[in-house]
DNA sequence: GGGCCAATGTACCAGACAGTACATTGGGTG
DNA sequence: CACCCAATGTACTGTCTGGTACATTGGCCC
């Protein structure tokens, strides 16, 4: 027999004590799930797996959750919240708008190589043509902060006359956000097909500054046709 | 009682007289494939699906192809093999390198625009980790025509002066690629947080220009720094 | 025209998987 | 301190799913 607060595991391991907090229980299943998700997408995911790596039982994600689906739901909608706060603390130079353009798109880009369980759970939901996101519509109403921050320094410039003026932030953003997204998502297919490494140390700044410079490029040209 | 090569249908319905064609079984096989594994993805694709939609039996998926994972491996390399040879396909300007380069970056993105299963399956691929696509070595030998071409463009427009000569064709590549391959495959999640649709005929042309803008205010920037 | 084998079809299986019925327990409250 | 219910655990089940054993058939070659 076991002392209490001690289970069975080949040789016994002390376990967190079984006190029961459902708070913490549903955090992580969550946390739990959003790797199982990122890692192998919705169909791949297993609701046993997600529960084998927790503390506690299958039983849990439907108590908490209701199935595997709202646990998805879940798991998506907290991922973009997280994301969505931590756009919100970038902070770039508040004067020179070419170098505050420049520093946007490389810090959009550090956050994107430093979140790519995010960006897997994004690919995934649009193998899905988006079925799931589109149901949380708490996510569509979200001031989107690093677009708010874009229109903004493009304003400066275009006030500063060394912006074009012809261009939305918008368009801004889907350029940086096609880079940033597509260096994480397609790395393996792209890394294979031109036999590079995206992920290396050594492609890596050389990749972010790229990013910058297009940008300025683009916004300081002067517009054509 | 039916005739001879009829089948019963709700109503009757005549069909492709039954006469056994390996080659065409085979290719009906990886045509349905290809559809269900972008539709639904490896693991939510269903074998059992794939050969209802056929005019024969999951028993020849086993025949041809061995099992569900060599079916799909089929299937990527037919993908690729396809796309390698229409890129090749693509011819621009022969003169000037500018009209040239803006000519290349368009029509790369008409040709993924047109191909999103084919993006789709690069997507899943992705979610994989590339751990198929890495098996097909056949895939890796076989020169890729966009970087080439690209790599001549480039070379004339830096003799003739008009072209910075700091940028490699791998680059300006990476980027065309990340800007007309976000468009097809993030257009769900994209379209729906910021309530814009990148497939609607309205926006198409803007941003088919405007990744030939950025690809030619980039390259004929002075380089910064 | 008959034999032979590639090509095809049918019926089935074993394991995986999402989900559930039912029992139990711990801790907060009166 | 006993009661109650939120929280948890155990042991299932029905169905789906990839894969296969075995039978059959069509057409080509001698």
């Amino acid at each position: 027999m076991l002392p209490k607060g001690w289970r069975p595991l080949g040789y016994a391991v002390p376990v967190a004590p079984a006190q029961r907090d459902a708070e913490r229980t549903r955090a992580e299943l969550l946390a739990v799930a959003t790797e199982v998700f990122a890692e192998d997408g919705y169909s791949g995911a297993r609701v046993d797996e997600i529960a084998e790596r927790t503390r506690t039982t299958k039983r849990m994600i439907y108590y908490y959750f209701g199935g595997k689906e709202q646990l998805y739901l879940a798991v998506l909608e907290e991922a973009y919240r997280g994301i969505r706060d931590a756009e919100r603390a970038i902070d770039v130079d508040h004067t020179d708008p070419v170098a505050a353009m420049r520093q946007l798109a490389e810090l959009t880009f550090d956050h994107h190589v430093t979140h790519d369980a995010f960006i897997r759970l994004v690919a995934i939901e649009n193998v899905h043509r988006g079925e799931f996101i589109r149901r949380l519509d708490s996510l569509r109403t979200l001031a989107q902060p690093a677009v708010t921050q874009l229109d903004e320094i493009l304003q400066r410039g275009r006030a500063a006359g060394v912006f074009r003026d012809d261009v939305q932030a918008l368009d801004v953003h889907l350029l940086i956000s096609s880079y940033c997204v597509f260096q994480v998502a397609n790395k393996y297919t792209f890394g294979f097909l031109f036999d590079v490494d995206l992920d290396s140390p050594a492609q890596r700044p050389h990749l972010r500054a790229m990013i910058g410079e297009v940008v300025v490029a683009w916004l300081t040209a002067r517009a054509s046709v």
